[in-house]
DNA sequence: AAATCAGGGAATGTATACAATAAAAAGGGA
DNA sequence: TCCCTTTTTATTGTATACATTCCCTGATTT
């Protein structure tokens, strides 16, 4: 029962809650983020034997977990031979930062239309409790309301296409995310830019909220590249 | 060995052809496609034990599938509890079509940068084969041709990301794509619009290239509402 | 009569056993 | 020595058995 409304309350908010109490989720988000890391070498082999043995569990969900993280694209699955790591580079994190960009200036455009009240409300709290833990540089706050910003519109322009791979993306560049909201700067930027955004889209301003989300995401890729993509996607290479 | 070949000759070219093999691949085909031409209703429970009886094969390819499909969105399973169908509705449809306007456009652009010389030709020779075919009527062929340009063009444009968010979107709404195409007047326009945006690659005008691309989406779309999605496409106007 | 809790049935989650496949190794003839 | 065939071995693919969870039902209690 419990468990359930766990469940519900992170409905559609991405796989990571969902699969936590099940050993096929704990089996795919330990790959996923190893791959993220960069834990894996390029076109390194995934044994499912292997990874059972190591995780304690039988076949099975590993099986299972490895059959998403293909079509997640992040593997490839050669029948009868193997699994290989695709590995993520910094050219595809530039990527998505550039299809992100194009992506949620079209949710902020949508989001003018179909957005509810409840929703403006729940944003102008994030927006509001963001100024605070900036104040007081509580990192790990901020990245979270920084989520929850992004998140809560994406589930505001009313796609669940949409919301989908805007959420996958914004998993997929976790990481880097992390460490560039790292610095009361960037995240008092940030905080305003998400102000902005949600002023356009009170307004019902299409073209303006289109266009400032669109910045916004332009904005952090340069940021991410001021700090030295490549560096970045090192820094958590070397824990546990 | 044989099936190994066959097999890389379709590597990348999408997870239909890489799965024919395997009973799990054609389980998840089977139920994607079902799911796909409507014969699941909203939120119908897919039973594990039922599908694999009726498909004559085990518990376990069925829920590899069932797994897959979860991730692509197609439907959503809850805990200990159950699969239920998503469906895919009038406005997904139309949510997929505007992304991909988008998206296309950025894929043309950047195609203008990383095209191969023998890409450029790979891409002439299926524009000069599709008029043929277009003269014959074959409406087959017509359909196959229009894809490989999409998929081609995909591949040129020099990003692992973009391409497989394109190829997924591709063929999500292949149903409806095999409708539209079937008009001669259709056919003809799209086979013209495909030449202009490979021109535009060719000469590297960025700007013309993604503008184009835009455009030859936004126009399939036109072309669909008129086919008689119209009706459905504006119940998706004035939802919440 | 309403609410609560126990038990049974049914479905999913996991582990294991078995089959099929493919790469590697061994063997045999020129 | 080289090439081709056969055998072996490791790994994936599939089926099945077992464990766990959930939900419905109905009896019991207040």
């Amino acid at each position: 029962m419990i468990k359930m409304e766990k469940y519900m309350e992170n409905y559609g908010s991405g796989k990571e809650d969902m699969d936590k109490y099940s050993l096929r989720g704990k089996v795919f988000n330990k790959i996923r983020e190893d791959i993220l890391a960069g834990n894996y070498k390029e076109k390194d082999e995934l044994k499912e034997a292997a990874i059972s043995k190591a995780l304690g569990v039988s076949r099975t969900p590993v099986r299972e977990a490895l059959r998403q993280l293909e079509l997640e694209g992040l593997i490839s699955i050669i029948p009868n031979k193997g699994a290989y790591v695709n590995g993520i580079t910094a050219e595809d994190i530039y990527d998505i930062y550039v299809i992100r960009s194009y992506l949620e200036g079209l949710c902020a455009k949508w989001a003018c239309k179909r957005i509810s009240a409840e929703q403006i409300e729940e944003l102008e709290e994030i927006i509001y409790l963001s100024e605070f833990h900036i104040k007081k540089e509580h990192w790990e706050q901020i990245y979270e309301l920084d989520n929850r910003f992004h998140f809560y519109l994406y589930e505001a322009c009313g796609s669940k296409i949409l919301e989908h791979i805007l959420s996958d993306y914004h998993h997929y560049v976790e990481r880097v995310r992390k460490n560039t909201l790292s610095s009361r700067e960037r995240a008092l930027t940030a905080n305003t830019e998400h102000k902005a955004i949600l002023d356009a889209v009170i307004h019902k301003d299409e073209e303006k909220a289109e266009k400032l989300a669109n910045e916004h995401i332009f904005r952090s890729l340069a940021n991410i590249k001021d700090q030295g993509l490549e560096k970045l996607m090192e820094k958590h290479e070397d824990r546990k």
